[in-house]
DNA sequence: CATGAATGAGAATTCATTCAT
DNA sequence: AATGAATGAATTCTCATTCAT
């Protein structure tokens, strides 16, 4: 195996990731393992290293691009409607996401919640761009009117965030019975704009 | 002499449970060694297991406890009041617990986004009295008419653990720096009553 | 097994360091086996990190030890007579040591063959109080007219040192058929003092 | 067609050995590593198996190459003149060697001091013709009443090259501080013909 | 009850070697 | 010939658990 590689090594690359995430997913970062990884991808435990220097490595490369794909979502969002309608759409995308990399997603929200002082950074980084995108859209609600404006935006991007991750934890912890992601989208919304009081 | 003895027991006992949850709290399970634990109780390894017949049992007990006590938050909640008040002393009380067990209540939220199958149940049973009084002051409130009535109660406490749940996981998360401890309760009501909208 | 220890875990160590002796000196460093080490110590493979925390420290106590050992030879070396007597004294016991702890010996010297830059230093370290006694008598038989005085005598020792090692490796290069150790130390001396030329 | 190639072959098995001496003596045996190797070579990893069948095979090339180059310092050594002359211009030839060659004979010093079952007897077996020139020198100087003539002529051969082999590494052991390479030679035959003693 | 030496299953990692291209 | 991805045996080290004292 030579020579046409390049494409060829991605794509064993890829299916590790896949693996990796699944697994990381499913069993958290010790549990995991190495060997099953490599087995579940379809090659033996060495050439996991022949892509990761570690396990570290490879969780952190898996990381990374949960986040990337996370932040993807944002790319298309709408610009011109209330900001109501735009953090819908952000919603609608995020949990297509989900949909698409539940793994990874699944890592990522995991380790959030882990407070482990080697992975947080990595987070915060990549989560970065994506917070700038939430504060945009409600620093613009705040001038429109549409948000109040007795928060920094900065703190109500992270409500959101918080109230998002909090609802997929939940569907994740109840089994997918409640709430299910057809309703997510709209019940983060309501949660977080509207409130439960009267 | 029985009871002297006993009550000394019970005590390592505590010693021993006080120092697993700060272990658990700091470095999860699997990190968590029960060498560390014991020397932290001021006890050799092998005494551990003269009280729990295995890490997973000595987890579970941590777990077990810290469910107990973030319970017992709401013995003494008001009764009389509107449901903001309530809710405002059901949270206060809880932030209480927080400050004075807060390794065993990190423990319990650490877990429970673990998701994992062995660990789940037991906090879904031992967390059921608690949501059951917040269903009970959530209905009252319902009826009252100062809650939405779009939803069922049940979902509604969720909604309401889940958003006291991720303002705890920020204040670990930034390291105290936000929300702070002081401000958590008042924040987590307007949060869950109002919403960011206007 | 608790209490009476003290004596008892000093033993195992010996036992342990004696077997790491008897492999490092047979097989280097790197094909050493910490497990068949063990075994032959009569333990299983994790008792050995009860003792030393990797195999690096182990042979860095097997090489300690080696030192120490070696230069007790000079403790009880006689100050009365020629440089001719007192060298002759010092390379009895050398040999006596040689012969009672071959192993350590030979790890000794193979190791200060191998020029590695983290086990060089140890060796120099504890080498120097040896060297020590060493110039010092050659300095006396310097002074004595003994001793030719176109060299330092800390060059002189080296030499020395070098002269007996040379024979050393010889002695275990041809399976102890020539020199014999019985035969070394005279041979050593006449190499050393007067050389091959009429 | 065949000639050319064949030559290339040639020069690229010189490459791997050059290589590979470097790393070897470096390294040591166990630490060398066969990719590192090959990289530096210029080839990729498998590409050493065209041309030896294992490491250690490779090694054993190594060292048989170390001891021919070795043996050819002798080639041209002056017949005619006083023994410490003959045995001036044989060590004077040996040190060129070890200036143009270092690599390889540190491998060689470095294999001979290790006892190694399966090394030793490829060293002796190729230093057997140098010894015997060397033989052959000293009793030739026996017979003159140049040498003592108290012990045979390839016991005195073996300290010479003891104390040959013993500077060197003194040589290497101090980072060329003392003995420096041009002081060697003189160092060498003061060592093994007059002695310490005066 | 407390101790801590001993245990050994289990996990990550290394690297010489193979072989399809 | 050259390549480098894949392999898997081998090795070090960890740590929950046992048990004799």
């Amino acid at each position: 195996m030579a020579r046409i590689t390049s494409e060829a090594k991605e794509t064993s690359r890829q299916r590790l990731l896949e693996e990796a995430a699944a697994h990381f997913a499913r069993d958290g970062f010790d549990r995991a393992n190495i060997n099953s990884i490599a087995i579940a991808a379809g090659f033996a435990k060495g050439t996991i290293y022949n892509y990761f220097t570690s396990k570290e490595e490879l969780f952190g490369e898996v990381l990374t691009m949960a986040c990337r794909r996370a932040v993807t979502r944002y790319a298309g969002s709408p610009h011109g409607n209330s900001v109501r309608d735009r953090l819908a759409a952000l919603v609608a995308a995020d949990v297509d996401v989900l949909r698409e990399q539940e793994p990874f997603m699944k890592v990522l929200i995991r380790e959030a919640m882990g407070f482990r002082p080697d992975t947080y950074p990595i987070i915060v980084e990549h989560l970065a761009p994506f917070l700038d995108v939430l504060i945009e859209v409600l620093a613009t609600g705040v001038e429109a009117g549409e948000i109040r404006n007795d928060r920094p935006p900065a703190q109500l991007a992270l409500l959101f965030v918080g109230t998002l991750t909090m609802l997929y934890v939940q569907y994740w912890g109840s089994g997918g019975a409640w709430p299910t992601l057809e309703e997510l989208p709209e019940l983060a919304l309501a949660t977080f704009l509207d409130g439960a009081g009267t």
